[in-house]
DNA sequence: TGTATTTTTGTTGTCGACAAAAAATATCCA
DNA sequence: TGGATATTTTTTGTCGACAACAAAAATACA
């Protein structure tokens, strides 16, 4: 899963504007993270990225500092930087806090939210009822964890948003790995529990908004082990 | 509050290991910055600090980039870099965060702690004995601080972990801002508190640890609040 | 042949310099 | 004098080059 002769991330003749470069660098990056494109563990070539954006190493570092800070990356010093493996024996602690998040911000979006965030949320489950349609197992992930991080905004809570974002966004690389293609149960579940919760958001019930998030969390995360569980029964297959 | 004429962060003759500078520098500001040795809000000046310690832009640019991931400090693009200001009007959010995170984490500690954990952790307590004792009211924010944060890794929850020390700092800045000398009364409160949560964990009564968890964030949100209120009534003295 | 030591190679961490951007200051003109 | 415009100053963002470091390769030696 290596990226060689790419096309450089910049139209040639373009001069990019000063200080755009460390952000465009960041999201490519973090979007390839996420995605799998660049697969965890792999290494992290300064030059080669720098090459391939057409800009020096500074800003290329800076916006390898800034994954570390959020985990997506790993840095080994005087040697070179990793994508950020997934850390599969402490996946319990990962559980753990997506659920309590799970739970934390569904309650304070149904205390908090305005009928403007109620729009922006429906939008989106909206998109996730379109890709479930359309079959595509990739942008329900990616609508599923925007949905929920907009009902974490709608909460308003940053530290709460923050953390939860992150580890929406780890939930999608791990879904990534497991998942090419759903069953075709699972989505119109998941389907209605949200249409369950931005109910009790609506009508601003905190404890139906804590039940339902609590079954959601459950179910996910059955649903992350149970892949990882087949998954492994693979592995302990193969002849050695 | 500004630093005018320090001497320099290194020995004049010694070469500084590679690598080393960024992580110093990144400590040295973390540290001012949690001190109030460096007034939030206040501007961020690249060349002085690579002056100061004795090392080009690039390492200083690095550690601002690590202190923005984490909060510590915000970038104005293409302006300048102040340390982080305090956000008021989001107290209740922090306030929130903090409670759960105190109660979250001292669970998962008496659910989860071993020998050794509940070693550190009487250890910290020890020096918040010596603390109150000898009414150093600088020692005891810090010790306080560490106490709970090494409840917090015994808990064994990077997520929670994590979350929690950056929420303890910006709690360590807050008593800072307010505290040049406590009554006498609150840090045995504090004292008491500590034990009875320390007693918890170590029989891993998870819903004694909770209970106490609770009425110990309560107590302290409570001593922060009295603070800044107080702190108010005095500006609203002041004549115009 | 296998192990210790040196050399080479590749990549990072740091540096000093320069260009872009914004603010501060000076200049012009009614 | 006052307000708009040009100029200077200050500080950031980026660059290309180089030295330090670690691994890999080559060499020496028993």
């Amino acid at each position: 899963m290596s990226v060689e002769e790419q096309a450089p991330d910049h139209l040639p003749g373009t001069k990019r504007k000063r200080g755009k470069g460390v952000g465009a660098v960041y999201d490519t990056l973090k979007h390839e993270i996420l995605d799998l494109t660049l697969a965890p563990g792999s290494p992290i070539d300064e030059v080669k990225l720098s090459e391939r954006f057409g800009i020096s190493r500074t800003p290329i570092r800076e916006a390898l500092v800034k994954l570390a800070g959020e985990g997506l990356v790993v840095t080994l010093p005087n040697r070179f930087t990793i994508v950020a493996p997934i850390d599969f024996p402490n996946l319990s602690q990962f559980f753990d806090a997506l659920s309590l998040m799970y739970r934390v911000t569904t309650r304070l979006a149904a205390a908090n939210r305005t009928s403007a965030d109620l729009v922006r949320i429906r939008a989106l489950q909206d998109g996730y009822t379109r890709a479930v349609e359309a079959m595509d197992v990739h942008e329900m992930i990616e609508v599923n964890r925007n949905f929920h991080a907009e009902i974490a905004r709608a909460g308003n809570n940053r530290y709460y948003a923050e953390l939860f974002e992150r580890l929406l966004d780890e939930g999608r690389r791990l879904l990534r790995l497991y998942y090419s293609s759903y069953n075709d149960k699972l989505p119109r579940i998941y389907l209605q529990e949200h249409e369950v919760m931005l109910a009790a958001i609506e009508q601003q019930d905190v404890e139906a908004a804590d039940r339902i998030a609590r079954a959601h969390a459950e179910q996910i995360v059955r649903q992350i082990q149970a892949s990882i569980a087949a998954d492994h029964r693979i592995n302990a297959n193969i002849s050695l």
